[in-house]
DNA sequence: GCCGTTTTCGGCCCGACTGTTTTCAGTCG
């Protein structure tokens, strides 16, 4: 299997491990990190690119040794200085500096003075008091070390935005509530809307910093505090999920915002932008000198480095800034563009809403058109319809849709992709559908070789005009099945078959990278939520939101045309469906 | 190791908080 961007990626980030840990310079570290993001990030495939013989284009962070290096992984494999790093410090000791409290210093200390390489001897170490002998360290830092083992057993992974959604709701409500407070906003990764996040952080504009730290931590749901200062405070909440609150003044409020949402990429390019044309810019506002030029707005701090507000979303350093540089920036798709949804189901397979509660509820967001997609036989667990029940359902949708004039309700259905990549309907019913939603619901495990012919031939059929579920991933309980995903876009470019972005919380089957490299494959998107209940087709703002993650425009997603682009942009059905039979 | 409106050397984003030591290094975001 050829070496993917993740591999090289995965490869230089292993050499700054390891550099860091054998004292290396640091800054020669940081541009191995930033060479890793670089390449991780790039949407074609390094290894094409240089198989077939072209030019590595010009990355940023990525000079001429870099460049060798990554021409040595796509020929042979493996890197000889990672190689040769590994026979000197011992690999063991990266997984160490993943407690927080440990970086590449105080492991390598550690190291150095009790040979201590894994984290069941880090806490005997601690437990037996010989930590806090090896100067430097002390007393605090041995229990820290002990709590955050204590805290690895009962893993906290990152939550989806969701949920941190949910949890932030009242406590923005409770530090509004604080005396003195006039503004609370989440910044962060949520605010950059990404799927999972690691912490939420909240900025408060207030009067009096003290009041507001204080208030924070005797917040109800506060179970332990990590740090607690003058202007910010860390808190781990009962839930498990670990809040910032950082407190400046209105004046501050822009810069702070911009500060405090990163990502942490983003900033430090727009102040490298700064630096050269010598204004610093911090959480405080931009300064020239002692003068301080801007802070109150993020657009006044964005218009001191010469570049437009950025979308949130945008802001990962992966091209956004250039972009801005050169007034390309994407006009990303908003929630309001959306007209309909292709993807839902009912009470008749395994939805939880009828059919008429479903088009009223689609009514009521103001959607132009509704796709009622049930579950094909196969996926006998969502009661799947077999063909006959499949035409009689059809039927019915077909008569509730009359009843409303301000909706179209759409005749669709979620068809199984089989094994052999053939669909789980028979051409009679594909026929009778106005819409074609295919997916893979079981073989999960085959190869990626076999996954992803699978999927290609079904794509290749002419009745597959979206494909859902490219991955068929759940955040944070399985990884999806392994398919070769460029082939995918490039298959859905050539033939026409829009990519679904998933917008079910928990699935959203495609990445925030996925869909900007399908984009850039030349792609076409539908969004759309696979509602099971009424509730769910709230969930369209996540796919917007993942969607706008991707660089998507409203010219990339069918489903926020009218009923009438829709169709004739969708791939055509075969006129002579069944000349072949 | 990268990079250049201080351009082939000498910089490399910036500040808060903790714990240690007593003025600062380490870690984090």
């Amino acid at each position: 299997m050829a070496i993917t961007n993740n591999d090289i990626a995965a490869i230089f980030n292993r050499v700054a491990d390891l550099l860091e840990l054998s004292g290396g310079n640091e800054f020669r570290v940081r541009a191995y990190r930033g060479a890793a993001m670089s390449v991780a990030s790039f949407s074609q495939s390094l290894a094409d690119i240089i198989i077939s013989g072209q030019e590595i284009p010009k990355l940023a962070g990525i000079g001429k040794d870099l460049e060798g290096k990554i021409g040595e992984i796509v020929k042979t494999g493996k890197l000889a200085q990672l190689k040769e790093l590994e026979s000197q410090v011992p690999t063991e000791l990266i997984e160490l500096t993943h407690l927080p409290g440990l970086g590449a210093k105080r492991v390598r200390l550690i190291y150095d003075k009790l040979g201590v390489k894994t984290i069941d001897a880090l806490e005997k170490a601690a437990r037996s008091e010989k930590i806090r002998a090896i100067r430097g360290l002390g007393e605090k830092t041995e229990k820290n070390i002990l709590a955050e083992i204590e805290k690895r057993k009962g893993l906290q992974q990152n939550v989806r935005l969701i949920d941190a959604i949910k949890a932030a709701a009242p406590l923005v409500e409770y530090l509004k509530a604080v005396n003195g407070v006039t503004q609370v906003t989440v910044a962060g990764s949520y605010r950059r809307r990404k799927e999972t996040v690691r912490d939420v952080d909240i900025l408060v504009t207030c009067s009096k910093a003290k009041t507001v730290m204080d208030a924070f931590a005797a917040y109800p749901l506060v179970k332990q505090i990590l740090a607690k200062g003058l202007k910010k405070t860390t808190v781990v909440l009962a839930s498990g999920l670990q809040v910032d609150v950082r407190a400046v003044s209105e004046s501050s409020y822009g810069a702070a915002l911009v500060y405090f949402t990163g990502s942490k990429e983003h900033n430090v390019a727009i102040r490298k932008i700064g630096v050269r044309k010598k204004i610093k810019l911090n959480e405080y506002g931009v300064f020239r000198g002692k003068r301080r030029i801007a802070g109150k707005t993020e657009e006044d701090v964005y218009a001191t480095v010469d570049l437009p507000w950025i979308e949130p979303e945008l802001r990962e350093d992966r091209g956004e800034i250039d972009a801005a540089t050169s007034g390309n920036l994407p006009s990303i798709i908003e929630l309001s563009d959306i007209q309909g949804d292709l993807h839902a189901h009912t009470t008749a397979t395994d939805g939880r809403s009828t059919l008429e509660e479903m088009i009223e509820a689609a009514i009521s967001r103001g959607y132009k058109y509704l796709a009622i997609t049930e579950h094909t036989q196969h996926v006998t667990v969502a009661k799947g319809l077999e063909p006959k029940a499949m035409r009689k359902r059809l039927a019915e949708i077909e008569k509730a849709g009359q009843k409303y004039k301000e909706i179209t309700i759409l005749k669709g259905a979620e068809i199984d992709i089989l094994g052999d990549g053939s669909l789980d309907l028979p051409e009679e019913i594909l026929e009778e559908l106005d819409i074609r939603v295919c997916a893979v619901h079981y073989k999960f495990n085959l190869t990626k070789e076999e996954q992803t012919s699978r999927i290609l031939k079904a794509m290749e059929n002419p009745w597959c005009q979206i494909l859902a579920h490219a991955t068929g991933r759940q955040i944070n309980i399985r990884s999806g099945y392994e398919v070769d995903l460029p082939a995918i876009f490039r298959a859905a470019a050539q033939h026409g078959v829009a990519l679904e972005c998933n917008a079910q919380p928990a699935r959203l089957d495609l990445n925030d990278l996925n869909l900007r490299a399908a984009k850039e494959a030349g792609a076409k998107f539908v969004i759309s939520t696979d509602s099971h209940h009424t509730s769910e087709l709230e969930f369209m703002q996540y796919g917007v939101w993942q969607a706008r993650r991707g660089w998507l425009e409203k010219r990339d997603v069918l489903n926020s045309q009218s009923l009438k682009v829709l169709l004739s942009s969708l791939r055509k059905a075969p006129q002579a469906a069944l000349s072949h039979k």
